[in-house]
DNA sequence: GTCTATATGGAGATAGAC
DNA sequence: GTCTATCTCCATATAGAC
């Protein structure tokens, strides 16, 4: 591996114990025993290594999401990529916590992360709207809007009240519990093979 | 007004605009043409303002779940303690994206966040429980979870992804847009009585 | 690419006079 | 309570040797 990658990923390990703020360009460098000055070197600022985190992220999972459109499109299928959706989250989860951080970014055009969003507000309804033409959803015009606005909220925030809440919690154990309360979401608009369809995935997983 | 209120009252300002790491102590105390000695006088640390606006926070918004023993037990009135939350937490929605700041306060005991976040869940499924027996929802054992891990993050999130995707989205738009999802999720729970009431609700305000 | 050494500037925090 | 002056710490930036 090497010192670009060592850096990204003893600081990503560092950022997800002790929270961004908490992580100083000085004790990564003396965790992986280089000299600050060589840090300079291949970050000139330390949100520079926030902004490759975030996108090596952000391309994990528009790969992900980009996969559904490659097979069947069943309620299972949906899951699973949610699935890897949160655990690519759990895996970058000190990111996400420190997204305030770069919040004054965000709105002032140099960040990548609003392109991304609407990208995944397309990939989301894509997906919704080819369940119900394969008859795993049945969803009306409103149920669409308040499907897309739970899972905009649970596909964003789930691992973060999960990491602020229960930071002790076991990998495992929180996607068993978000993964659940989807299915249960899910259910209450599924049609009878969606709900198969969903009952596949938590006998293959759960 | 006294120099400690005025304190607060200009931190929360500038932290709603910017950001808690963007605001500086002497920045606080400039716009208040106050010194950067006096601030320390009264806040010690930059982080007692954050505590203090926090425990400001905490109270009103205990406050308002308390209101709802004292009434009948109805979605409209469950909606209607919401929406002050929502609101209560719009004036203070600097503090939830700083939230990453206090992380590692937050799992050390030096906070009262753990202690007020049991008392929520118990607000939250006490309310459920009595909406149940008050038929305005009939509730299976796994949708009382189920609800409880939905309500969990929407009310902690729902504000916070309003404040970091639609920055300058009036306040009236963004609650309108989560009281329709609480609407709607509620819904899917609700007893004739309870539509009715959810019902009365929309029409007082929308 | 990597190192040492050093400079700068800004932040929070503190001491002591008034 | 409020001030001025000062301290310490840290991220960042730069210069120059290996």
């Amino acid at each position: 591996m090497d010192t670009r990658k060592k850096i990204l990923h003893k600081a990503l390990q560092l950022i997800n114990q002790k929270g961004f703020s908490e992580v100083g360009v000085r004790e990564i460098a003396r965790s992986l025993q280089l000299s600050p000055g060589n840090m300079s070197y291949h970050f000139p600022r330390k949100e520079d290594i926030f902004t490759e985190l975030m996108d090596n992220y952000m391309q994990a999972n528009s790969e992900n999401y980009a996969g559904f459109g490659e097979g069947a499109p069943t309620l299972k299928r949906y899951l699973e990529i949610v699935q890897k959706a949160l655990q690519l989250q759990y895996k970058y989860r000190g990111l996400f916590l420190a997204f305030p951080y770069f919040f004054g970014e965000i709105h002032t055009g140099r960040s990548k992360y609003p392109a991304t969003y609407k990208k995944r507000k397309n990939d989301i309804l894509q997906i919704l709207t080819s369940l119900q033409h394969a008859r795993q959803l049945q969803l009306k015009k409103s149920d669409i809007d308040f499907l897309f606005s739970f899972l905009s909220l649970f596909g964003r925030f789930s691992i973060i009240e999960a990491f602020m809440l229960h930071r002790n919690r076991k990998e495992a154990d929180i996607l068993k519990h978000y993964l659940t309360m989807l299915m249960n979401q899910l259910l209450l608009f599924a049609t009878a093979s969606g709900k198969r369809s969903i009952n596949e995935f938590r006998k293959a997983y759960f």
